[in-house]
DNA sequence: TATTGTTATACTCTATAACTATA
DNA sequence: TATAGTTATAGAGTATAACAATA
């Protein structure tokens, strides 16, 4: 009766309450994003920075010829909302926007001093979350886990 | 200048294109969850069931005794998002509510022949999607991949 | 008093289409 | 015509608080 687990060559290792739903990538992918996305949103909170907020100033930041676009793409957000959230950036005295000389279309999108101070003091905080959650695995574990990642993501 | 990436240690083994950016954790997660979200929504799509559903469905068919409330922690969601989750469920007659006789707070959600039958359906779609979703991955690297993202997220 | 399911509300995010200015 | 940024809008999801029924 219970034909998805039969379906699963895995001995379950793990809590069986659930008969199988906690080994799936759904949730797995799912709850790992979230955890992780509660835990920097915590760390970061005390400087007045949310994780979508320092990791498009790092974006921002490493690559001063990318577009708003590409820099939406690599959040994971649609263009439409990175508008929003140059806004916002903007607002709070942490970016500017200006033309692109050679493309009058798109913008080039630099940290302020603010900005900069900002990121870097994130950077040290985020640096202690990737510590943190992965504080279950080896450093040899957590290595593969970022390339196995790295390799499926990169996969198109 | 740029000194987030002099932060990080590692030699930025693919694409230098973001300085590092897409090697950080929460690009990771964000982009694998994203990525296998549209993989299974697309292949469940031809049979009228969305991946949330179909992950739904999965729960109470496992485990009769779960409450909605500990499905909806199973699922990543809310309690309050639970409620019209199963009315939509219910809607599609796929599965029915009844008061559990021991505690009448707490609802009993049990599958219908037709829910059974989706969900086989759609365990099947799944299960394809997991191995295409690894297939740049070895057998032993897909293992511990989802033995890591287990201990990781099994860490409370 | 605490918990389950429920409803309501406000807020955020997503998806889509359209507009403008540039190319 | 195509693209970058922008705006607008509808729909979905999240967060929060409250309430009734039950424990």
């Amino acid at each position: 009766m219970i034909s998805a687990v039969a379906l699963n060559d895995q001995p379950t290792p793990r809590s069986g309450r659930d008969g199988g739903t906690s080994h799936r990538l759904g949730y797995l992918f799912k709850h790992v994003h979230l955890r992780y996305e509660q835990l920097t949103s915590a760390a970061l909170e005390p400087i007045g920075i949310s994780p979508r907020e320092w990791a498009a100033l790092n974006c921002l930041d490493e690559q001063h010829s990318l577009s708003q676009r590409e820099v939406a793409d690599l959040l994971g957000i649609d263009r439409t909302r990175m508008v929003a959230l140059v806004d916002e950036l903007e607002a709070k005295g942490w970016v500017k926007r200006r033309p692109q000389p050679d493309d009058r279309r798109k913008n080039i999108v630099t940290l302020t001093n603010t900005g900069r101070g900002l990121l870097q003091r994130g950077s040290r905080i985020v640096d202690e979350c990737e510590q943190e959650f992965l504080a279950a695995l080896s450093a040899v574990e957590a290595e593969q886990l970022k390339n196995a990642l790295d390799a499926v993501v990169a996969t198109e």
